[in-house]
DNA sequence: ATGATATATGGTAATAAAGGTCTTATATTT
DNA sequence: AAATATAAGACCTTTATTACCATATATCAT
């Protein structure tokens, strides 16, 4: 559907906030609390992160993560590719490694014949994602940080 | 995850192998052979494509579907509106319609802190699926109509 | 050492989306 | 009237997503 995955919008949302944080330690139940979700997913995403060398996680008391690469550095394309596990791949049988069309949908004796124009289709998209990175998520005009007041709700 | 559905992948499949009949009727079932797909999701596929203007449909005995617009007119972002019924969204805040950020993932107090960013990311993207059309798709170098010949297979 | 804090990791259950099949209705030609 | 072909919707299965729970491990502070 050509959609984020949610885990994928969090993980902007956290390496945004973790940005704007500067070096700075932040535990995964602050930005939770910041984004107003819930722990457990925030701590899986930030895992992920880790994992994938994105961010740097210190473990124990006054723990917490930190960015392990400076923002424009990091492009929305590695950031899908640690979540997902792999790379964004608009079609199946756009992987590279597939010379016999193995997982293509049309099952034609022929080779497929839209892999050709989707190859092109999935190089354009990649470097879009590979254009774009956190630093195009910083200096948003309006952000709180939730964490540091309490906070109103007017009515 | 970042994938064309199926569908979207057989009305490209299907535009193609109509656009290279240039004018002439190809029913549903022709094509749904020559792709080695079933007859009722080609069927399917094809009556949106109708139904969005995209072919025209001439129903009866001897009917089918041809080309309603020209291949370079037909783009990647008209089959998607056609096929998913709405223009692709990255994530559901940016629909342009949400000024309270109703439909974002972070359910802060304040605005969204990435919808600025991902509204940008969406018109690039935007941009990318309208300019690839139908004509991309066409004079790829190996096309066999299987329909017009017996397939024979070497062991 | 012990308790508190915080990340690491796997499992499971509920929900949503995608994919495919089947059926009936309608239109057109021969 | 029979054959051909699209129109349209209901239904079921599979897969992906999302959220939640439980437990293990690491580190700091006292």
């Amino acid at each position: 559907m050509l959609r984020f995955t949610k885990k994928t919008e969090y993980a902007l949302l956290s390496l945004q906030y973790i940005a704007n944080k500067e070096g700075i330690l932040v535990p995964a139940k602050e930005i939770a609390d910041a984004l107003g979700l819930s722990f457990e997913i925030i701590a899986k995403v930030l895992h992920l992160l880790g994992k994938n060398g994105l961010i740097q996680s210190i473990q124990g008391a006054q723990g917490g993560y930190l960015l392990n690469i400076e923002p424009k550095k990091i492009s929305l394309s590695d950031v899908i590719t640690a979540i997902e596990g792999k790379p964004s791949q608009l079609v199946e049988c756009v992987s590279g490694d597939d010379p016999d069309d193995t997982n293509c949908s049309c099952t034609v004796y022929s080779n497929c014949t839209i892999k050709d124009p989707m190859t092109i289709i999935q190089k354009k998209m990649d470097e879009m994602l590979q254009s774009i990175t956190i630093q195009d998520f910083l200096n948003t005009p309006i952000y709180h940080t939730l964490s540091d007041s309490s906070v109103t709700i007017d009515l």
